[in-house]
DNA sequence: TTCAATATTATTGTCTACAATTTTTGGTTT
DNA sequence: AAACCAAAAATTGTAGACAATAATATTGAA
């Protein structure tokens, strides 16, 4: 267990300042942190008892502040609380994917077709340039590695900025995309569908650059039920290999 | 399919059982419930300070799990928490208004779709009912008055409940509709539409029990549409009869 | 051995007190 | 007066201890 845990404290790889808050000014919000990351990266592992001792004794807090974090995470969807009992790391099964997917394609079509109606030049140009930046990486190995594991997200969460509406880009990327990075740590993971995607993406640009609001909606909705089917055959793959497994 | 979602069919009037929550086994629980009615019914006002010593003294207990009734608060977006300065319920205006519709256009309509493609011959007897019900409190005025502030809302529950998607559900009725019940308690309130709407609703009972799922999603989708510039209309009327006004 | 009831332990829920920070107040200077 | 700085008050953040509940272990009987 304490391997587990000493792997938890280690820090952020590059990707990760990217959304987390920049000033934790409150061991609370530091812990929350610690905490999200740890459980997408299935450091702590889907289903897994959350122990407030245990763990307030590893961050070096006491327990008020670690219970502020947990309840926060609750509000991401991470984990559940039960009264009494406690709270668990979010178990992941094919039901909630398909409850995930459908709502996203619903928020991310919303969001996409609002950026071509919105987007600037200016924002088009950061488009393009994310495109060109993960066309290099899909060359070689590593960055195609990169790109498969969280370049995708990099430029979802460009376009659902570009929406322009807060309250979908907080809802999309304070709790959604953290949900789906589980997915694809407990996954054998890879979307497995680079090219494709690359592919995808550079039309949804075009389609936004042209300010086609109903095709950027379109095709973002197919692109993401694309990415739903990848996942569901997957979860259904790995469902067979280890049927059922409760959490410590 | 869910507790809460099974606890909602089951129950006469959505609302009764969504306000307050089953059995608030722990204070924490019930000051969350207590404090979450009293936002949404205007008791604390838009912009106010949340003051920990005064509402750990109003509900009898100590600032321990009152804060992490804020905390949840500050999940359902009911709070706007900033460290070291404390909670602040949220304001609103104009902006997030439509934000918060985009969202719901979208929303809602993914529901009524799928609870057209699900719901079953029992559920759109449960549909007729409800109807039934509304077009009797048309007749009075008590009856209007009420159709007008909650009955609405008993109809969105009752659909997105026959979505099916869990997920769904609670992101709908745990958080955006408590934040229009906000909203219509804030604006001089009154829709004023009350025909017209339960028209709409009508249609909208006919495509599901039809199956016809675009037809659902459409009719839902401008249903609400209409919606959102009833409030817009009224924002903006409001607005300029108080310009500015931060809570105390 | 297996099951059930009880005793023990561990964990969660809560309270009180203290430290850190912010907000307010009051006074001083220009 | 107005603006600024310092002291005081109030509020938030955190820690540690105790109470209530759940999980675990132990004992006894069938």
């Amino acid at each position: 267990m304490s391997a587990i845990v000493d792997n938890i404290k280690g820090k952020a790889t590059p990707t990760e300042a990217l959304l987390p808050t920049a000033t934790a000014s409150t061991r609370a919000d530091s812990v929350f942190d610690s905490l999200r990351t740890a459980i997408v990266r299935g450091e702590l592992s889907p289903g897994s008892k959350i122990n407030e001792p245990q763990l307030s004794k590893l961050y070096g807090i006491s327990r008020g502040p670690l219970r502020e974090a947990i309840r926060r995470l609750e509000g991401c969807k991470l984990v559940e609380i039960k009264a009494n009992v406690g709270a668990r790391v979010v178990e992941l099964d094919i039901q909630k994917a398909i409850e995930i997917y459908e709502i996203r394609e619903a928020l991310e079509g919303l969001a996409c077709g609002l950026a071509a109606e919105r987007a600037t030049s200016a924002d088009c140009d950061r488009l393009r340039a994310l495109l060109a930046r993960h066309e290099a990486q899909i060359e070689s190995e590593d960055g195609k590695r990169y790109y498969q594991k969280e370049g995708d997200l990099d430029f979802h969460y460009l376009i659902v900025s570009l929406s322009g509406n807060t309250r979908l880009f907080n809802l999309l990327c304070d709790e959604l995309y953290h949900l789906l990075r589980l997915y694809r740590v407990q996954t054998s993971s890879q979307p497995s569908r680079p090219a494709q995607a690359f592919k995808e993406h550079h039309r949804i640009v075009d389609a936004i650059e042209e300010r086609d609001a109903m095709l950027a909606e379109l095709l973002m909705r197919r692109h993401i039920a694309s990415a739903k089917a990848t996942l569901l055959a997957q979860l259904d793959h790995d469902s067979e290999l280890n049927p059922i497994d409760v959490g410590s």
